[in-house]
RNA sequence: GGGGUCGUAGUUCAGUUUGGUUAGAACGUCUGCCUGUCACGCAGAAGGUCGCGAGUUCGAGUCUCGUCGGCCCCGCCA
């Protein structure tokens, strides 16, 4: 097929070109054929333009033209004009021109689309999923692609004047114990055995910096066989970044650098650095939260000490079996109807909540079912505690800790929804600091890391992994950003010794440990440096940075909720041939 | 694994509560008319496995059960 080449793109030509002789090539975007003149707008990635056929100057293409449908590929030359007065269309940056056409090509013809292609969508995402290459041509998912193409370039632009270099680590890898279900990939040649796809560089990018490497980077894809949610996808793509000879403050200092320049070169935003700092524990205490969105307070208050000798048996046994009774203030909620106190309830019943109590305020007194037990001047006190005042709604639960503070920490959301309290121009970043080391799994009976395993414990609670290692503290952060966890590290065990004691502590026999995570600790015996670092969530980010509410709409070709890829059908069935090659047999 | 919600024309939806004539609308598509439109306009036409499968019923888009798929959430995500 011969077409000619384009002189100039859809999106640049302005009055200031009027006389020139140009060729256009783009997709039909509109036709609007008059009976007479015909007007075609011709779409590409850099913008749409507005061509002319009329009959006067050439009948045959003014035939051709007429069969032009949405979507067919042209090209077009011709000669740019200014339009004529009263029909500039000011609402296009090319609006001021039209293109009188002189010669057409249709490249190829398409069938009509499933879907319109136009800014605001019309169509399911399930569709658009479906005809994913028709979506993309849309210019906002164009504009979003485009964003992500910059953060990949402000990235390794700025790790690069750094003095990071990036290494890429293996896709094929050792299958590990710990985290997220592994993908795991058949080996043909060693019957029965098997590699995994990774979950994080982990191991890779500490043994870059046993290998001397000091400060490494790399935009790395990552797998994890979990069930998906708006913000996760089986495989997403991480900034992966380590540093040796450092500490937490030097990990701060580089991942606030990097953050500034995407808000500063994407958004023309200057955020303020240094970001706040929040430990883990006043995290849940305050927000419910190890990913506070800080936009808006409905800060926690705690009331054990005023309910604990009160009549109200449900209270007051919570106290005495070591658990939490606090709430927050919902302000001018007090006029909520029995109906949207019973769905809150609802909601808490679902996070496991044996119940929702609630005060409601006025100008004289407070109101609470719970008044019969536990009296006028409790609910008095707890009013003046939680500082509320006339029209206020107050909110409690009581329970363990971690479950009252993360029930609370829901009811938050909801209430902050309710109240429209999400304020999208705001950019709250924040570290989370101080994480525990392990939580206890009631299922496998066992200790497992919050972090990972390679997580370096805090200096002063070292002893506290013999005494008590659920209280111990770890040097993990977290950097948040509107209640959306956008990045996470730590500094890492860089001691042979500490790492097995803490393998042993998460239930890893030293059989076991040398048979997994064997090549790490003998790579310690030849001189770790100390290292630390952090892995950012590249697709949240984008996603934050586009304002979208899904990273289904920052990532070209995206998973459904049940893990599919709708365009191509995946995942699908093998050949039985394929599958005796690699001498598997399905069950 | 669990909860919620949705599935009807190419597309977006109405109709399902209370089963009953030929399942509607808008946009799109097709045909004709129309020489400056830009959501062009006007006239007309075609277009349906009501996701799929059982069941109840004289009769099911509508009721019941199952199943598949989309989205949101809990669990899960070192």
């Amino acid at each position: 097929m011969q077409y000619k080449k384009r002189t100039h793109t859809c999106g640049e030509l302005r009055a200031s070109d009027a006389g020139k002789n140009v060729t256009l090539t783009g997709w039909v975007d509109f036709q609007r054929d008059l009976g007479g003149v015909i007007f075609i707008v011709v779409r590409d990635r850099y913008g749409k333009t507005q061509v002319v056929f009329n009959p006067k100057n050439n009948s045959q293409l003014h035939q051709q033209a007429a069969g032009l449908r949405s979507e067919d590929v042209i090209s077009v030359s011709g000669k740019v004009n200014h339009r004529p007065d009263g029909m500039i269309n000011p609402n296009m940056p090319t609006g001021e021109i039209d293109i009188a056409v002189e010669e057409l090509t249709i490249i190829t013809k398409s069938d009509v689309p499933p879907f319109a292609i136009t800014d605001d969508v019309n169509a399911s995402e399930e569709l658009r999923l479906q005809y994913r290459y028709l979506d993309l041509r849309r210019s906002p998912l164009q504009k979003n692609f485009l964003i992500r193409h910059q953060m990949y370039q402000i990235t390794r632009k700025y790790y690069d004047e750094l003095n990071f270099i990036e290494v890429e680590t293996p896709i094929l890898m050792k299958s590990t114990p710990e985290g997220a279900r592994d993908y795991l990939v058949p080996s043909r040649v060693h019957h029965g055995k098997f590699y995994a796809l990774p979950q994080s560089p982990q191991t890779y990018k500490q043994l870059l910096m046993v290998a001397g490497m000091d400060r490494y980077f790399q935009i790395v894809k990552c797998f994890r066989d979990e069930d998906l949610r708006a913000d996760r996808q089986p495989e997403f793509t991480q900034i992966d970044v380590e540093m040796s000879f450092v500490d937490e403050e030097d990990i701060y200092q580089v991942t606030e650098g990097l953050m500034k320049r995407f808000f500063k070169e994407i958004k023309g935003i200057e955020i303020q650095t240094p970001f706040p700092r929040l430990t883990y524990k006043d995290a849940i205490e305050t927000y419910g939260s190890d990913k506070p969105d800080t936009r808006f307070d409905l800060r926690f208050t705690q009331v054990n000490e005023l309910v604990q000798d009160s009549g109200f048996k449900v209270f007051a046994d919570v106290v005495k079996k070591g658990g939490v009774v606090a709430g927050f203030v919902a302000p001018q909620c007090a006029n909520y109807s029995r109906s949207q106190l019973d769905l809150l309830t609802d909601l808490a019943k679902k996070m496991g909540a044996g119940g929702l109590v609630w005060m409601k305020v006025t100008a004289e007194t407070v109101e609470s079912p719970i008044e019969k037990f536990i009296g006028k001047e409790v609910l008095l006190a707890v009013k003046n505690k939680m500082k509320a005042t006339s029209g206020d709604l107050i909110l409690l639960i009581s329970d363990s800790w971690m479950k009252t503070y993360s029930i609370l920490g829901n009811l938050r959301l909801e209430i902050a929804k309710r109240l429209n309290l999400l304020d999208d121009s705001k950019n709250n970043l924040l570290w989370v600091t101080d994480f525990p080391m392990f939580e206890y799994d009631e299922n496998d009976k066992r200790y497992v890391a919050v972090h990972h395993p390679f997580t370096s414990p805090k200096i002063d609670d070292l002893p506290l992994l013999d005494s008590d290692p659920s209280k111990a503290r770890a040097r993990a952060y977290d950097l948040v950003l509107n209640g959306n966890e956008i990045a996470g590290g730590s500094i890492r065990i860089h001691d042979r010794t500490l790492q097995s004691k803490v393998f042993t502590l998460l239930g890893i026999d030293e059989e076991h440990a040398k048979k997994k995570f064997g090549f790490l600790l003998e790579a310690f015996r030849y001189g770790a440096p100390p290292h630390g670092g952090i892995a950012y969530g590249f697709d949240r980010i984008c996603m934050l940075l586009t304002g979208e509410k899904s990273i289904r709409d920052v990532i070209a070709f995206p998973k459904t909720t049940s893990a599919m890829s709708l365009m191509d059908e995946s995942p699908s069935e093998v050949d039985e041939a394929q599958l005796k090659e690699l001498h598997i047999k399905l069950v």
